[in-house]
RNA sequence: GGGAGCUUAGCUCAGCUGGUUCAGAGCAUCUGCCUUACAAGCAGAGGGUCAUCGGUUCGAACCCGGUAGCUCCCACCA
């Protein structure tokens, strides 16, 4: 059969990846065997398939594999995630492109609208998972709207609120004018931007002409003003004591206090304190006892409170009230400044503190165990640096906020009494049902509007998709739980990765998993962020499409060193193809082959040479994935393929037995091939079970996704050392054949190395030149310390070079180190510190420094 | 404002307890080859003051300071 030239990974992938889901390798049961169970971080489910999704997910999908061809019980969970707000905010945009606006529907009918779009839209991303080749168990699919997950949300609210952890409060949030809804401190990202300090004069009641000046970047907010404060150590201002001042353009005398908080060196030494609309502000307002004006509506517009540019949003009115504070003789001067701005995640808006009703979660009650396991390693994040980042966190934590202003998502199990007849019917019912009457006056019921935050419903991800809450130690749960790896990115380290951990202890009494794989960020060649907003980032299934789900996993797997950020360029996805088709075409010789039945001979030593390498890269690897150096682990096996397989293995077996090798060389070359197969099977699973099948007749479930993992052999170090000089001589000897036009046989029967004549031949750069002294017909060399004597090509002359040269600076070099030794072997510190085998170390080096120059001399001499 | 980390070849990165396993890998570049597995290939070559200044040491890419640049995290000074 004619094998194409071209691996052509279009058709085979469709198709193994069909025959592995039917054949049921993906789907996992309890069973006896170990387990090796990982819960996908559950992307978007308004998602598409991004670089990060494919970096993240070709991570796990190799964690996975190789689990499973290590014999262990692997369940890969997969999912979706609500996002309440990204996907509210999709769903409100559609509806307003088809003129409906959400204000105009009830819940109920905003509710089937944004079901009917997940049903449409919501698999995408599940879809193109599957063409990356990840082997997740589809049979558990789940999403955090899923009835079993949300009915868990709810049990968990209502058990925390009875345990106290969960209170309603008014305080300050983050208000995203955008989304209209409340968001956490984390879903706030601060980003510095240039802005202007307007320095404003407030007039002193019942004076004629005497102002006190503030500065603010914030003038709108001047019309929500209950105060001046000062510093009561401030000499400045110490006359204005209980003075009123006049709030420009509101004409309103608001109370000049007194406070320490503020600093006097900042702007004028005086603040505007506007307690609706800033965090300090309000914690001031509580301790003097101030007003509290809240001048916006929800979407950032100034409400009737303001009494001024009712309506306006707040970026014109903070333009148009300067123009008027102007004027009316208030504005003393402006001034351009930088500060510090909070976005909302989300929707980029820019975050208005505002204070508000809200749900809290006490965070310090349940937050000990999650820190203390991380520190003590019970749970290990890989790379380890993130551990500092994470204490800080955990030991400065803020209570979570909750609950949202949105639709999309649980609604939050409290119910209000109607009536409010009694006293005590103003204290929420917080139930998993809802309860029929209020218990206290028999009035009706109405339940929160608002809906818990969608990292209520993750943070037990990892339980809930076992049905741990549903039925608390069923099979699977007690089976698969604590998981073992979770790949995800560090940006979520707190929103989720802290929290699940603190779910896991509080409900389990178990860490969630053991390790927590933070990827990097991936960034385009120029070090930016890929994002959709930048139109930088590839679409993977582009990338697929042209070089294969293979070659684009072995891409980004090239670039991608655990916490790091990684920069990508399509040019590694070209990498991964080009040594697929390297793979393939090492196939198609081996298959062309047909073997005879006699002795190997000289072939043996060849066979015998790479099962050793075969053994000592095994356990490179196995260290490489014990640390979770994916890359280098892929470098590794990519090197083991294509520089000692194909490139000096099957180079030498050709020449030696061109297409009739003997059969037990066949067989050996057939195992070999097997064994690389499985080893870069993890990382290129396609490719690897099509050429499986190819190498020879298999029964059904004989596929390499199940075939046992290779494991390390024992192997001679010193015989894989010598062989690294034979290919260094092979290559010298194609060079020779390539420049000289001379076609000398390579036969390397001289497989040992030289051990007479030491320095005769004098030093020759492998690499360069070649210098040398040897008689005709022979050639020998220094590398790395050895010397090495191999037969000549024939054909092939030695450039006697600048051979004394080099001797005679060899020569100091090794005086110049024998000095170092003697000093280091008489220094008494060194001595009453050192172990004793560092000192028998040195001794050593300083006898062959010795040994060395000994010999170097003696050469010098015959040469003059 | 506070904290963490980084800086090694054109690019992406290895480099453990300081030394003779220390200056490495892959890619890219250049040169020569379409040699019957593979031009998505083969052979060869060039390329680094290990950011910088100082210190410790017999000896520093590695340890300790200073400086510069980059990245990230945290934070309620208008």
């Amino acid at each position: 059969m004619e094998i194409s030239k071209i691996y052509d990974p279009t058709a085979a992938e469709e198709r193994w990846y069909k025959y592995w889901i039917d054949k049921g390798f993906f789907h996992s049961e309890p069973d006896g065997r170990e387990a090796y169970t990982m819960v996908m971080p559950p992307p978007n489910v308004t998602g598409v398939l991004h670089m990060g999704h494919v970096l993240n997910n070709t991570i796990q999908d190799v964690l996975v594999r190789r689990a499973r061809m290590q014999g262990k019980n692997t369940c890969w969970v997969p999912g979706t995630d609500h996002a309440s707000i990204a996907t509210e905010a999709k769903v409100v945009a559609l509806l307003r492109e088809q003129g409906i606006s959400k204000h105009d529907l009830t819940r109920e009918e905003f509710l089937k609208h944004a079901w009917d779009w997940k049903e449409k839209y919501g698999g995408i991303i599940i879809e193109q998972l599957k063409t990356l080749g990840c082997s997740c168990d589809w049979e558990r699919v789940r999403f955090t709207m899923d009835d079993d997950l949300s009915a868990a949300v709810i049990e968990v609210f209502v058990d925390l609120y009875k345990k106290g952890y969960i209170y309603r409060g008014v305080r300050m949030v983050n208000w995203d004018p955008k989304g209209l809804t409340a968001v956490s401190d984390e879903e706030v990202i601060h980003k510095e931007v240039d802005s202007k300090l307007f320095y404003v004069r407030y007039k002193i009641e019942g004076t004629a002409d005497e102002w006190i000046t503030i500065a603010t970047t914030r003038p709108e907010t001047i019309l929500g003003d209950t105060a001046i404060c000062v510093h009561p150590d401030d000499k400045r201002y110490a006359s204005l004591k209980g003075k009123k001042a006049i709030v420009p353009i509101v004409n309103r005398a608001v109370p000049i206090i007194y406070d320490e908080y503020v600093t006097m060196e900042f702007g004028t030494g005086a603040l505007k304190v506007t307690p609706a609309h800033d965090v300090n502000d309000y914690n001031l307002g509580v301790k003097h006892n101030l007003e509290v004006i809240d001048i916006f509506e929800p979407n950032g517009t100034l409400s009737k409170a303001a009494q001024f540019y009712v309506g306006q949003d707040r970026f014109k009115v903070r333009e148009q009230i300067g123009i008027d504070l102007e004027k009316a003789g208030n504005l003393v001067k402006t001034e351009n400044i930088k500060n510090k701005l909070g976005y909302s995640e989300r929707t980029n808006a820019v975050i208005e503190p505002k204070l508000s009703l809200q749900w809290f979660l006490k965070m310090d009650k349940v937050s000990k165990p999650a820190l203390d396991n991380v520190l003590n390693g019970t749970i290990k994040l890989i790379p380890d640096k993130y551990i500092n980042t994470y204490r800080h966190w955990m030991e400065n934590v803020h209570d979570w906020c909750i609950s949202r202003q949105l639709w999309w998502g649980q609604q939050i199990p409290a119910y209000y009494c109607k009536g409010q007849k009694k006293p005590e019917c103003q204290q929420p019912v917080v139930s998993i049902t809802k309860p029929e009457k209020c218990s206290h006056c028999g009035s009706d019921l109405r339940q929160d509007e608002d809906v818990l935050d969608t990292w209520f419903s993750s943070w037990l991800w990892p339980i809930s998709v076992f049905d741990g809450f549903k039925e608390p130690g069923n099979k699977d749960i007690s089976y698969y739980y604590p998981t073992h790896d979770l790949v995800t990115a560090p940006e979520i380290l707190f929103f989720w990765v802290a929290r699940m951990i603190i779910a896991g202890y509080e409900y389990l009494g178990k860490e969630p998993f053991s390790h927590v794989y933070l990827t990097g960020t991936v960034r385009d060649k120029i070090g930016r962020k890929m994002s959709k907003s930048l139109g930088n980032s590839p679409d993977p299934l582009d990338l697929i499409a042209k070089y294969g789900a293979d070659g684009t996993r072995v891409g980004i797997l090239l670039c991608s060193p655990a916490g790091n950020d990684l920069t990508f360029d399509e040019l590694l996805c070209e990498q991964g193809r080009n040594f697929a088709n390297k793979l393939w075409n090492s196939f198609r010789l081996i298959q062309g082959w047909e073997p005879v039945d006699i002795e190997p001979g000289n072939a043996t030593v060849y066979t015998n040479w790479f099962e050793n390498k075969l053994s000592e890269q095994i356990e490179l690897i196995e260290k490489d994935f014990a640390s979770y150096r994916l890359s280098e682990a892929l470098m590794s096996a990519y090197k083991l393929t294509y520089d000692d397989f194909c490139g000096f293995y099957l180079e030498l077996i050709k020449t030696t037995c061109g297409k009739n090798p003997p059969r037990k060389v066949f067989d050996a070359t057939i195992g070999y091939l097997e064994s690389l197969l499985k080893i870069l099977h993890p990382f290129m699973p396609f490719i690897t079970e099509e050429i499986w099948h190819q190498t020879k007749e298999r029964s059904d479930k004989d596929c390499i996704i199940v075939a046992p993992y290779p494991k390390a052999g024992k192997y001679d170090a010193k015989l894989l050392a010598n062989f690294e000089l034979q290919k260094e001589y092979l290559k010298l000897i194609r060079g020779m054949r390539q420049q000289n036009n001379i076609s000398p046989k390579i036969e390397l029967t001289q497989l040992e190395p030289s051990s007479s004549d030491t320095l005769t031949a004098g030093v020759m750069k492998l690499s360069g030149t070649v210098y040398g002294k040897g008689s005709e017909g022979s050639l020998s060399f220094v590398l790395k310390d050895k010397k090495y004597l191999f037969s000549l090509p024939e054909g092939m002359e030695i450039d006697k070079g600048q051979e004394k040269d080099k001797l005679v600076k060899e020569l100091e070099y090794q005086k110049g180190f024998l000095k170092s030794v003697d000093i280091k072997l008489s220094n008494q510190k060194f001595v009453t510190n050192a172990k004793p085998e560092i000192i028998q170390n040195e001794k050593n080096k300083k006898a062959d420094a010795e040994a060395k120059i000994a010999a170097i001399e003696k050469q010098l001499q015959t040469m003059n």
